[in-house]
RNA sequence: GGGCUCGUAGUCUAGUGGUUAUGAUACCGCCCUUACAAGGCGGUGGUCACCGGUUCAAAUCCGGUCGGGCCCA
């Protein structure tokens, strides 16, 4: 049996050393944007799932004539990265100079990428991987520093002192995009406020209190309404004020309004357009009295205790209580305010609908996940974060007159950081000036990807792409901030297309997750299936549904990869080394094998058009395995015999086999492209192959007769299984009762098959066989 | 709480108005046949989640209920 391991190996070197891959840019091309994985992280099996199906799409398309530009890139920027620099190295920013810092993280990454892409590699991607891109390279930064510095020219970039979301745990600005709902376990607690009782999930935070809050409908506090009390500790008074907002039924019915201790307290501070008390500094609390810069955990159990020391404390309650929390870390974010770079958007929500409108979302109905997220914003896109290695702003401030200084274009990049040429305040001429010490958001830069990987190519006339491939978790993060980033730089749309995919489960509908132990590595797959397998396994699901990882889908594209080498084996067998010369094809069985052939070309060609896989790789297993196979093979195993159509059955063996092989190419590339070297030793790859044509003038019009026959067989095939018998079993004599004319016409193709010597032929308007 | 999506043999899955509901897998029986037993031939197995409506006709369309998943509050 075949080593697929080592058969493998052999075509990825074979198509890595001669550029197979290479974009060669022509007159018909397709552009796909490559999602890059991060070099933070290892290949896992949902990669392995969504990958390949991008690569079926650009294997199918460049066969079918078209230039594919199939680039390849990694994600190198941000907190991730971070995270992992410091688990490798064991650095830390409180230990080593920026600078250092910074180089650290490039050092580490270059090194992670040298060995990351081979497991993409291993999955027979056609991706161009010699020219890859990496988003913390001078280029990206380059690029995405340029743009930046384009959307502060057309007033889309500004900084400006507002309310921001925080993350204490990472100690930084983080956007709307990272945040994450979780529901924890937290103390509600219940306290006599002078007057009136209220309930906090946030009493750490009194200290900011600047009004109560109650339901206008509520009837214990209409009386209250407009009056002031004075916060407990800390001296001064608050209004208690109304809204439609606050919920009877939660707590005592009258919360306190701080600023901030959620997004419903910002929501209330703008609507009345109070005063703000800041209490939260540098993700620390600081009252100025009370509290003098403790962290949010110490704060709420020193406030308690105090209030429980004056009585102040009704009851404290066990609660599970929603929150919004930061993706990486899990930590409930905070609300501060703060000098942050925004990206304007809030006022082109119907642009970006109608953007999100000319692209074609497969499947559609994905668009309204995108829709909704437009529609729900609520913040600009913040995109300044207090971390170290990211896309530096290239922006100083003047400390005299407070001008905001920009980098020239042909200083690009720049890290103002630690750049240290002189410069002069272009307002009041001035040097005293300090960098900007924040990073971009890591999706400012991979929201350039389109961008960033045409002009690498130095094809930005391209633009836009043909089709992106993605995950739906990243709908609201990556394919949101791509649109927008392309209609204010280009008022384009980016891709034409977008392709989202799944999610894989374990083989019970579970999440794959590290606790639960049920995390299946793509390599182990490979080791035990073949790449083949693995690819074959991406393709039995639809577009955008979620696929279980099951043994027997791998075990089916295993045998499928087995059953061709047979299939192939058998046809060389019955040519015994000869090669068949190039012949008009005339028998019955031939021209009916090439009409079937010809159906299904068409059929599998319309659903990879339409990015139906799945459906195009089950056309073509049932013409691989029922009508080739188990028929046409068994029918020419007594046809190659015959010398006057010897030489014409096995052209046409050959010449169906190719094209089987060509239509499995672009979901199994290693084994067709083994078998097709073996027929055409002089073939660079069939990856260069074109894509079988639709003939219709191939089609057999008497096709219909030899499904009558196969019809036939198979009753033949059901008695001597019956009978117990072998189906190579010799029979003398059949009564086969039909119509007469045609199993006359084809009795030799019955005879041969089911090796029988005599055939009785009875005119009947019914089929069947005499049981003797 | 809002939105999207799904519910079809033990398991997975195709099927947007029309014969007896597709295929895989598992299970059972038979067959080593000039490739392949990881194969071939045949078979068992389904109130298409539930309730109601539209229709000559519903897995399919409409409304509701229940249950899963995802996204967003």
């Amino acid at each position: 049996m075949i080593d697929t391991g080592a058969m493998e190996k052999k075509w990825k070197e074979y198509w890595y050393t001669n550029d197979i891959f290479k974009f060669n840019r022509g007159e018909k091309n397709y552009t796909i944007d490559t999602p890059p994985p991060t070099v933070s992280g290892k290949m896992h099996v949902g990669h392995a799932f969504s990958y390949p199906q991008q690569d079926f799409i650009a294997r199918y398309k460049r066969m079918k004539g078209y230039n594919v530009f199939y680039p390849w890139g990694f994600d190198d920027n941000g907190l991730p990265t971070e995270r992992f620099v410091e688990k490798e190295r064991r650095v830390t920013i409180d230990n080593t100079p920026l600078k250092d810092y910074i180089e650290i993280c490039k050092e580490v990454s270059r090194e992670a990428e040298k060995d990351l892409y081979q497991a993409w590699y291993d999955t027979g991607l056609s991706a161009d991987f010699k020219n890859y891109i990496d988003t913390s390279s001078d280029f990206s930064v380059k690029i995405s520093q340029e743009l930046f510095m384009d959307l502060a020219e057309k007033n889309r970039a500004y900084r400006d002192e507002a309310p921001y979301i925080t993350c204490p745990t990472c100690r930084t600005a983080i956007s709307q995009i990272e945040m994450k709902d979780a529901i924890i376990n937290t103390d509600l607690v219940y306290f006599n406020f002078n007057g009136i009782e209220i309930a906090t999930t946030r009493p750490e935070m009194l200290g900011a209190c600047i009004a109560i809050f109650v339901n206008p409908d509520d009837e214990r506090y209409k009386n209250m309404i407009g009056r002031e009390v004075e916060v407990p500790l800390y001296g001064y008074k608050v209004k208690v004020m109304s809204d439609d907002s606050i919920d009877k039924e939660f707590g005592t019915g009258a919360e306190m309004l701080c600023t901030f201790g959620d997004q419903n307290d910002l929501a209330l501070w703008k609507k009345y357009g109070l005063k703000a008390r800041i209490i939260l500094k540098n993700n620390k609390i600081n009252d100025g009295s009370i509290i003098n810069n403790y962290t949010i955990k110490d704060a709420r159990k020193t406030i308690i205790e105090k209030l429980e020391e004056k009585h102040y404390i009704i009851k404290i309650e066990k609660i599970k209580h929603s929150v919004n929390t930061h993706e990486r870390c899990g930590t409930p974010i905070e609300i501060g305010i703060s000098k942050q770079w925004y990206i304007k958007d809030l006022d082109i929500k119907d642009e970006l609908i109608e953007f999100g409108n000319k692209i074609e979302w497969v499947p559609d109905h994905m668009k309204t996940r995108y829709n909704n997220w437009v529609t729900g914003l609520k913040w600009d896109w913040c995109i300044s974060r207090q971390r170290y290695f990211g896309v530096p702003f290239p922006v100083w401030y003047c400390n005299q007159c407070g001008a905001i200084l920009f980098a020239d274009r042909d200083e690009l990049p720049v890290d103002p950081r630690i750049d240290s040429k002189n410069r002069k305040c272009m307002t009041c001429g001035s040097s005293d000036l300090s960098p900007e010490t924040d990073v971009m958001d890591t999706w400012a830069t991979s929201s350039l990807s389109p961008t960033l990987y045409l002009s690498h190519a130095d094809n930005m006339d391209m633009y836009p792409m043909d089709a992106r491939f993605q995950g739906h978790d990243i709908i609201t993060s990556w394919a949101f901030t791509t649109i927008l980033r392309s209609y204010l730089h280009y008022g384009k749309i980016p891709w034409k297309k977008i392709i989202i995919s799944g999610n894989v489960y374990d083989p019970f509908g579970q999440k794959m997750s590290k606790s639960k132990g049920n995390i299946v590595e793509p390599k182990v797959i490979i080791d035990n299936y073949g790449a083949d397998a693995l690819r074959y396994w991406a393709s039995t699901t639809m577009q955008g549904e979620n696929i279980k990882l099951r043994e027997q889908d791998l075990m089916r594209g295993r045998k499928t990869v087995i059953k061709l080498e047979n299939s192939l084996k058998l046809v060389q067998l019955l040519a015994e080394g000869e090669k068949p010369a190039k012949i008009d094809i005339q028998f019955p069985v031939n021209r009916w094998i090439i009409s079937k052939m010809e159906h299904t070309v068409k059929e599998v060609t319309e659903y990879m058009d339409i990015n139906e896989v799945m459906k195009a790789r089950i056309t073509l297993d049932k013409f691989f395995w029922n009508i080739y196979c188990d028929n046409y093979l068994e029918i020419i195993k007594s046809e190659t015999s015959k010398q006057d159509r010897r030489n014409e059955t096995l052209y046409t063996a050959f010449y169906v086999m190719e094209n089987i092989l060509k239509m499995y190419s672009p979901i199994m590339p290693f084994i067709t492209e083994e078998l097709f070297h073996q027929i055409n030793p002089e073939t660079k790859s069939i990856a260069l192959e074109s894509y079988p044509e639709f003939e219709p003038e191939s089609i057999f019009v008497e096709e219909g007769e030899i499904d009558y026959i196969i019809g036939m067989i198979d009753k033949i095939r059901n008695l001597k299984s019956q009978m117990k018998m072998s189906m190579a079993a010799p029979l003398q004599t059949v009564k086969i009762h039909g119509n007469a004319k045609l199993i006359e016409k084809y009795n030799y193709i019955l005879q041969g098959i089911m090796h029988i010597d005599k055939l009785e032929i009875i005119e009947s308007t019914e089929d069947f066989i005499d049981n003797q």
